[in-house]
RNA sequence: CCAGGGGUGGCGGAGUGGUCAAUCGCAUCUGACUGUAAAUCAGACGGGCAUGUCCCUGCGGGGGUUCAAAUCCCUCCCCCUGGA
């Protein structure tokens, strides 16, 4: 993998560049959609090609319970497998690890409210898995095997997936983590990192996981501690905080102590109105369920806003979901048929939708690099 | 016309003397969703407002019994099945 920075803002710390792999290259800041399965819920590649994706990023967890890796290798690695020629990522399986852990015991994700939760504390284990320090004891929500995946097991799932880049395997802490926890935490999830490195053996890129939590002082250790080891890239990972603000804060310590030369991924953000936040921190790529997850829930990203078309009010509306938008479904289909598709059922209602929040946040940030370009950001 | 069954909130369908403004499902409405949970989660869903262990109206219409009725009795209307 090479990156390489076209353009360095001069009114922000937002980047433009290149980041070459063995399947192309995709033009950064970039959205990474989320292919949790080795699929953009609902689309073909093809569709997911329609609509802009650059690049996609799979899961090692979801890839190991279903179909395993071995199936995914034996059918030509994970590119052949889905028919998807570009650049492709795969997350570690970090972050389902806290998902089925103290994710699920307290209804939290990575940017929550936390009033009235208790702390987690040092010594404190989710109720359904066992974090250790060599990685994680779990049940696979599937069958209710017990599993087992740390640094190694998801580094080596990831070399069979064959994604372009992989990620380093972390504990994504919860949000009400206490210091000590937060600490302690760190020093594991530092522990596996270097340990990732030392057990890859493939060409692929691999990225660190900064985590650390809301604590300053621990998201610069950590920064500085992952920035140090021989990674190419870096993800910055786990929770954010209850604000928008505190969010924007965290990117900002940790990003003054990564190296400017190499790619920063932002894990798991990117609602519209932080996309442009989060790049003119000077982060690279991030990838987000959002479009893909909203559209499956009814809603379409506009202009200005959204619109939740399972809203009756919309059968009479024969407008285009955003008549700005220059999509296929924006092109041929309306309001009042997409609603109707969604009343009825229809999948293809949730297709249509993905299609379009996809070309949405796609052209957003292709607007984004634009303006990057012409000096406006 | 006779015999039997039935009419409950937008729809379907429980309930057969008080704990019923009435289980539940669907539909509807409101909200949620950030390293994926499409077939999901939370709340509302007779009316009113002072949102409450509050007040009205209420289980086809009318009348009655009872301290108390969606539930029992009478009567009328309507629907279904079978018979003439």
């Amino acid at each position: 993998m090479e990156f390489r920075i076209l353009k360095k803002s001069k009114r922000s710390k937002a980047r433009l560049g290149i980041l070459k792999t063995s399947h192309g290259e995709i033009e950064t800041p970039s959205f990474v959609p989320v292919a949790t399965q080795a699929v953009i819920k609902t689309l073909t590649s093809e569709e997911a090609k329609a609509v802009g994706c650059q690049i996609l990023i799979s899961n090692t967890f979801h890839l190991h319970l279903k179909p395993g890796e071995k199936l995914v290798k034996a059918g030509g690695g994970i590119h052949k497998f889905m028919n998807w020629d570009r650049p492709l990522m795969t997350d570690s399986g970090g972050f389902q690890v806290f998902s089925l852990g103290f994710g699920k015991d307290l209804g939290v994700g990575k940017i929550s409210k936390i009033n009235g939760l208790a702390k987690v504390l040092l010594g404190q284990q989710p109720q359904n898995i066992k974090i250790t320090d060599n990685g994680v004891w779990f049940r696979s929500p599937i069958n209710g095997e017990k599993l087992f995946i740390g640094p190694k097991e998801s580094i080596k799932i990831q070399e069979a997936l064959g994604a372009d880049i992989i990620f380093a395997f972390d504990e994504c802490t919860p949000p009400n983590a206490n210091y000590e926890y937060t600490k302690k935490s760190l020093e594991k999830t530092h522990r596996w990192a270097t340990e990732c490195l030392k057990i890859k053996k493939s060409r692929q890129a691999i990225f660190g996981i900064v985590q650390g939590g809301k604590f300053k002082d621990l998201r610069i250790e950590s920064a500085k501690f992952i920035a140090d080891l021989q990674f190419d890239g870096f993800g910055i990972g786990g929770e954010f905080g209850d604000s928008k603000n505190l969010m924007l804060k965290m990117i900002d310590w940790v990003i003054k102590e990564l190296p400017e030369n190499k790619p920063r991924h932002l894990l798991g953000i990117g609602h519209p109105e932080d996309i442009l936040k989060i790049i003119k921190s000077g982060i690279d790529t991030f990838d987000c369920v959002m479009p893909t997850h909203y559209a499956r829930h009814g809603i379409a990203f506009i202009d200005n806003g959204r619109l939740d078309m399972n809203k009756s009010a919309f059968l009479k509306d024969k407008n285009p979901l955003d008549k700005s938008c220059g999509c296929a479904v924006c092109q041929n289909y309306r309001r009042n048929y997409i609603v109707h598709l969604l009343k009825a059922k229809e999948i293809t209602a949730l297709r249509l939708l993905t299609f379009h929040n996809l070309y949405f946040f796609n052209s957003l940030v292709e607007k984004i690099r634009n303006n990057i370009k012409n000096g406006k950001i």
